[in-house]
DNA sequence: CTTATATACAACCATTTGGTTGTAGGTTAG
DNA sequence: CTAACCTACAACCAAATGGTTGTATATAAG
């Protein structure tokens, strides 16, 4: 009845995720990011290769650097984007937490098949219901 | 120079990943994820866990419905919200694919670190596009 | 039958997002 | 020094987001 009280401290980390995972959902993004992973270079280096503006390529990065999926380092008159696979790291084994979660249930439901005579799938226990939901 | 020019098929692909990431870029759609994990639950009995309207809460189960994160059954007057892993693990597989694409560079890094002498760590090797593209 | 519940959906609103153009300042090249 | 280049940043705009309320409809419960 409780959930969703993150704690203050948890609040950021949720603030943190939100920025990682806004980041990725865009194309443009992951495909800079991508570059930047391959090899370090300038934000005008980027921005070559969309068919957008600078300013616009320069914001893009901004949301990188703001979900710190990506750090600059000034180097003369450019700005050098370089990746941070930590934070992505962090966000591939959060995914993974997920599906560990799901796999518990499924685990559970797999306890609870493996009891005789417990065959109706859809029985009105209100330990509720055994799906199966091996979906795609 | 090029860059930037997904196939008609990613493109498509793209998009779905984008609206899996934006799915996942709100806290409360992530809990609502996770509570539909762990039981499949109705949307009315998974919006009254939230301080916010139903229709609110009906909006975000949309988006993780057109992120196909999870499938509505109908049952009765009620609406069973239950997940789809599947999509959550192509998700997790994408980052994993991005982390080993900066391993390889560390890899390559590690390379030329290795030749004696070689010790400029920005090489202006014209020769670029050594684009791996394990995306996905 | 009547009422309560669960959902669907439209209309509205404020804020954010993703783009643009324009201006200005710092840095490098000639 | 001057010109070209790279970046920062403001102002603006259309569209998407995340929320609300209100209305309608189907199903379940009494």
């Amino acid at each position: 009845m409780v959930v969703y009280k993150p704690s203050s401290r948890d609040r950021l980390e949720e603030a943190d995720i939100d920025r990682i995972f806004q980041a990725l959902a865009d194309a443009t993004r992951r495909d800079i990011l991508r570059q930047s992973m391959l090899r370090e270079q300038s934000v005008s280096e980027l921005a070559r290769n969309y068919s957008m503006s600078f300013a616009a390529v320069q914001k893009h990065v901004a949301v990188l650097e703001r979900a710190l999926l990506v750090t600059k380092e000034r180097r003369g008159r450019e700005q050098i984007v370089h990746s941070n696979p930590a934070a992505l790291r962090r966000a591939a084994r959060l995914l993974d937490a997920y599906e560990a979660l799901w796999r518990d249930r499924i685990d559970r439901l797999g306890d609870l098949l493996s009891e005789p005579g417990t065959e109706a799938p859809r029985p009105d226990t209100p330990g509720n219901d055994t799906r199966k939901d091996t979906q795609q």
